[in-house]
DNA sequence: TATTGTTATACTCTATAACTATA
DNA sequence: TATAGTTATAGAGTATAACAATA
């Protein structure tokens, strides 16, 4: 239990890592914006995934995936092949042209990354990558790639009927 | 310099980000959007100010801090006198309303962090900060609550003519 | 002419709610 | 009836560009 004045600071300084996010936003090609990048990351991670399974990991609504996955989807990407156990649902699948623009773009982050942290040492950013992690655990987010334990009470992403 | 996989590590939880950042969001009273509370927070930091200076703050486009200002105008958080020095300016400015505002915003912020982070530490929470800092330096971005040496080559935050 | 600020327009990301198809 | 997914609509945040007033 830290004391008002950090956390003050902390809503701070989560607030200004919009900027940070724009930093990185900028360096991504015109056709791929942040949210496509999420679904072919996530699907590289854990492999081929119904929507549902994708919304939970990107902690967000799954009208929103929908959509991020109908963008990826229309580029070629992805596939969505008919779930034979459920045909309500369709697995998506990276593409051998998703897997390529992934690794166009983990080239690009990486290059932005080296530039703008050049000063950083392994050290720092691992520290910084585990504290970022655990923040988001703390915030009730499950998404790669920080995997726990599964949580009895699964909570879902899911507009409310 | 840090190896690629620990970058390719920290796009992606910079991205998850976006996550936490909507978890603080749902606390703030529907009259007072991030924006608005972004505003008002750097106001009573750094004092009265013109809206230049209060984008450069926000690291973002002028052309959004007049949305955000206007908001928070409208609802007499702040007043605008005229800049005696240049009358294409107004001097911004807390109100009494504004800082009762900020404090209810403050309870609200110090409450939910402190519920998300009952098991870290003092230290966690500083380190935490202190990276988040240095991240947005890292960046170019000379926000408060980090504000660092003058740059001789000060940007500026405007679009380009 | 250049600068400060405002406004119009457009795009991304998000959530809520209504809807379709299947379980 | 309940669940998986889609679509329509709305709102916040952002950027670009055109504009007004002043320097």
């Amino acid at each position: 239990m830290a004391a008002r004045r950090q956390y003050e600071e902390l809503s701070q300084q989560l607030s200004a890592m919009g900027a940070v996010k724009r930093g990185l936003a900028r360096i991504l090609p015109p056709e791929c914006p942040a949210g496509s990048v999420a679904v072919l990351v996530l699907l590289e991670r854990h492999g081929p995934m119904r929507i549902g399974r994708l919304a939970e990991l990107l902690a967000v609504d799954m009208s929103v995936t929908s959509r991020h996955v109908a963008h990826v989807a229309e580029r070629g990407w992805i596939d969505r092949t008919p779930d034979p156990d459920d045909r309500r649902s369709r697995i998506l699948r990276l593409t051998a042209e998703g897997t390529e623009q992934l690794a166009e773009l983990s080239e690009r982050y990486v290059q932005a990354l080296a530039g703008y942290l050049e000063d950083w040492s392994d050290a720092d950013v691992d520290q910084l990558n585990a504290l970022l992690s655990r923040l988001r655990d703390s915030f009730g987010d499950r998404r790669a790639p920080s995997a726990r334990l599964p949580h009895p009470t699964e909570q879902t992403t899911r507009t409310p009927a």
